[in-house]
DNA sequence: GCAAAGATTTGCT
DNA sequence: GCAAATCTTTGCC
């Protein structure tokens, strides 16, 4: 299990770049859920992100302008975005570039820090809710889902979102102030490891998932961004075709 | 006012 | 490997 690193603010300025810059930025960055009734509070690394332009970007949900569900879009870098997905799955998005541009990223993934079972728990009870029977953290555990290593358990926007108990309540969430139930973190440099020689996190750009209905360009471009050694990322690790 | 499709996940064939 | 589950939002009549 990944050691719990030290937070530190994430920086406001690298989510007022342009979507694919701020969504790299995003990769490797921690994000933080405050304790609920149900579970105590839950860091996760995040290892797979998407980036989506405003209005001339054909595969953002700003593509048709200003709607009920994607208002959330237009407001400043650092806010939460979380939008219903097949009448299913809450996804997770942090609201980037100038306010107004109606630019997000979208987290796919991410991996625990520090002790999973809390994830689990997430998992196990929004399944349970959707089935109105299902099972509990101790059933699921021992089911074909959840016998998956334990940093794969937020693989996936949907599941992410689960583990995490991110619902549409959070949508509009500051994700950059302190007490809010949703929010953004660097890990503190780690000291007990000798410096490592400057060699920079690899992070691998390939296109984004489940937009078959986008035009080109929009469709091929590669604004999905993993960090390919994760066991937390899904489908495609390389950039090539 | 109604029909269609969706930035997904799961279970069965 | 494919289709169901499930419901909101959007676009067109």
């Amino acid at each position: 299990m990944i050691p719990a690193p030290d937070l530190l603010p994430f920086p406001r300025v690298l989510l007022e770049a342009p979507a694919p810059e701020a969504a790299r930025a995003l990769i490797g960055a921690l994000l933080v859920r405050a304790a609920t009734a149900d579970a105590p509070e839950r860091v996760a690394r995040i290892v797979e992100v998407e980036a989506y332009g405003g209005a001339e970007d054909g595969a953002s949900h700003a593509r048709a302008g200003r709607t009920p569900r994607n208002a959330s879009m237009f407001d400043a870098p650092g806010t939460a975005y979380v939008y219903l997905v097949y009448g299913m799955y809450d996804c997770l998005n942090v609201v980037v570039a100038p306010e107004g541009r109606a630019s997000a990223v979208l987290i796919r993934a991410a991996e625990p820090v520090g002790d999973p079972g809390p994830f689990l728990a997430a998992r196990a009870r929004h399944s349970a809710r959707r089935r109105s029977v299902g099972p509990d953290a101790a059933v699921f555990a021992s089911s074909r889902l959840g016998a998956l290593p334990p940093a794969a358990l937020l693989r996936g926007p949907g599941l992410l979102a689960a583990a995490l108990d991110v619902g549409r309540d959070l949508d509009g969430t500051v994700l950059l102030a302190p007490g809010s139930p949703l929010r953004l973190a660097m890990p503190a440099p780690d000291r007990t490891t000798p410096a490592r020689s400057g060699s920079p996190p690899a992070i691998v750009a390939t296109a984004r998932v489940g937009i078959d209905f986008a035009s080109e360009p929009w469709r091929s471009v590669a604004w999905r961004f993993i960090d390919p050694a994760s066991p937390a990322v899904a489908g495609r690790r390389t950039s090539g075709r």
